[in-house]
DNA sequence: CACATTTGCATCGCACACGATTTAATTTTG
DNA sequence: CAAAATTAAATCGTGTGCGATGCAAATGTG
């Protein structure tokens, strides 16, 4: 009597989270785009007001995104005045990233955007505790799958 | 004493959603690629199995995706003859989207893809009724933000 | 029944994501 | 120390997502 149809689309568990994740990014970006920003590029701008300088691998490890992904991102984000790449002189190899002072001016400017997101969520359906418990799971899901695709010869 | 920074990424509620979500998608992969499927052409599939004939518009109504998103992917997906497309009689707008024999003969090799990801996942740390609050949570998060990108006026 | 509006789909342009490959610099090793 | 292996970015190709725009069929209105 159990599921009786896995490939029922409301049974679907995958498809929430990445209809959800779609909503997120629309919801984002009429915030966003008054700085000409993507919501990619606002999570570059995440890591670099925290770290100050970093390189594209270690944002890349933040994010969990790839080199191929990034590079032009962050170029973009050059162009645009809001970061700047300089090669390490330690090791030629790597880029180092870090924010102009427009990048860094828009912190202040990003500071209430998370919160008011939260906020027009909250109802009477969805609790502030039910969010942070929807986040502790996900952070578990990612340790997890981002192990698991790591050594791909797991059977994922 | 509460949030005191919530710009750290760390913080973010909306981040781990987002990533999550790649990692399905990338966790999907092996599996889907077998049979020559990506993630969001297999959720096409997911209603055609459902619903045998849509149009495209109703296709994007169950996946929350736009036509201009679709049409290309389902022309693809017509391409390797995993479906037809037919303009309806009655309305010479709307083309009507129906599997072939291949398309309804994947049904069988895609049954249990979800559950076997799902069990991946499963361990002393995730449980299965913490998934499940997880859907809960989401699909409200579905309805509350789909009905806010309808009508932009609002302060999302 | 003309004509403006709406609707369904498609096209275009831009910005991700990511696997695969390439290039250049560094590190390891024989 | 030179050749091989490793590493950091960048490049390339394919496939989404989606806003803006276009177009033709259908609908509504006087």
């Amino acid at each position: 009597m159990k599921k009786q149809d896995p490939l029922k689309l409301e049974r679907q568990i995958c498809f929430p989270i990445y209809s959800v994740s779609r909503l997120i990014t629309k919801a984002y970006k009429p915030h966003l785009e008054k700085m000409g920003l993507t919501y990619p590029q606002y999570l570059v701008l995440l890591v670099l007001w925290e770290h100050r300088e970093l390189s594209v691998n270690q944002i890349g490890e933040k994010l969990l995104l790839n080199t191929n992904t990034l590079s032009p991102l962050i170029k973009r984000m050059e162009k645009t005045y809001l970061l700047q790449r300089n090669r390490s002189e330690k090791d030629e190899r790597t880029v180092l990233v870090s924010l102009t002072e427009k990048g860094l001016s828009y912190q202040s400017e990003a500071m209430p955007v998370p919160e008011k997101l939260l906020q027009s969520l909250l109802s009477e359906e969805v609790q502030l505790g039910e969010v942070m418990l929807l986040k502790d799971t996900l952070d578990k899901w990612i340790s997890i799958l981002s192990k698991k695709t790591e050594n791909q010869s797991n059977s994922l």
